[in-house]
DNA sequence: TATATATTTTAGATATCTCTAATTTATTTT
DNA sequence: AAAATAAATTAGAGATATCTAAAATATATA
């Protein structure tokens, strides 16, 4: 058994872990969870009797395979449900992540199965993010810079880094939502700004600054 | 704000309250929420501290106002989520409850705003409970005992007194769900056990012993 | 490489909610 | 009304999760 605390340290973990070989600092657990490095040093030492990170005293965390499960099926629960918040309920998909962090932690696996089917098991949650499966697989090696494309061409916006009100309102604004379809026109040498069209013919301007916080997949 | 074990006693503490007069015993409350006397008298502080209750020592419990106001926003969450469970999800109504209990604690108003709305504003939970509006007021005086009805006539099962899935199974199996309209054709003056009819003409027996964990109201 | 700086950990406290055991108050019985 | 019984409360302690301040360790700089 975990508790909602123990989860909340571990989908951190998760997250950060997502990158290259090194390991998690301590710090940086300290500054998503908003607390302070000596609270978290002390859950490290919990989750690591638990088998959920590796973890070695001024060393940094690894997550673990156990810890990674356990982490997926959160984080499944949590995307399932601001599914559920924007398509049933009608929420904006800016109002959504609060809510979703307190229902995530609901236990019932019976509730997440079925509420995944009157879903019609979705794939992609609201900020275009992939829902891992019961088995906490996830869609494989979708996820790609805007910013790092090299040529034009059609693409699908699947996600965005940034999940705060402001910028999610900006690019609802421009139209530039997860599960959009646009062409890449031309991309600037100099600043790697890019000129897009979107499907009713209608083109935007996107610089490189607004490019870095938006995951895209190729279209196919 | 009041945490989730400060909800869960005050929902306690309602519940026993409402009865002629006399006030709620700390140990019916430590009873309900499976814990000791020793706990729930320092919790009775706390909840008279933020005047959430009228509290002496030795003397008992009353819910206030501003007490009873929270504890059916609780019930109100609560109920709601049974509605959504079974009507949306298809869970049975013996399935519910420990869900229920959960998710009642997710705090945004604005979610159980919207789940009402989606929910078509039901009026009943699926066990026949009235579920209190948004200002906390509740359907007045619909519930009866079905075992105090005097004479013959049409009614509509609205609830239950006894929550254990056993007897919830049991009034499955004979088509005494909450909702349902019987024709009650003859009480026996000896053992005061029923003879009904259902919509479809199909009859059944009822005895005292039963009826006095069913509450009904009249069909008009 | 020694020193300065940044990071992490430990030590010691606080708040919430829980418990058992002892004490106090209330109620019932004789 | 006193004694016996039942119920409620207090006292003291444990578990979880948090904090600040001090000490230990690691990294960067001179």
């Amino acid at each position: 058994m975990t508790t909602s605390t123990e989860e909340n340290y571990l989908k951190a973990i998760y997250h950060l872990s997502h990158r290259p070989q090194q390991s998690v600092l301590t710090s940086e657990i300290a500054g998503i969870l908003q607390t302070t490095s000596a609270s978290v040093t002390d859950m490290l030492k919990k989750l690591s009797d638990k088998n959920l990170i590796d973890y070695q005293r001024y060393k940094g965390v690894r997550i673990t395979r156990k810890g990674e499960k356990v982490a997926l099926s959160i984080i499944r629960r949590h995307r399932l449900w601001e599914v559920f918040l924007t398509d049933v309920l009608k929420f904006r998909w800016d109002e959504v992540h609060d809510m979703a962090e307190e229902l995530e932690h609901v236990s019932s696996d019976e509730l997440v199965k079925r509420l995944d089917a009157y879903l019609g098991y979705p794939k992609f949650d609201p900020h275009g993010d992939p829902i891992p499966d019961t088995n906490g697989k996830l869609q494989p090696g979708t996820k790609k810079l805007f910013s790092e494309i090299l040529e034009p061409g059609h693409y699908v916006l699947s996600g965005v880094n940034d999940h705060r009100a402001a910028f999610l309102q900006f690019l609802e604004k421009k139209g530039l939502l997860p599960g959009t379809v646009v062409e890449v026109m031309e991309i600037d040498p100099f600043d790697r700004s890019m000129q897009v069209r979107f499907e009713n013919n209608n083109t935007s301007f996107i610089s490189r600054e607004v490019a870095q916080h938006i995951y895209i997949r190729l279209y196919e």
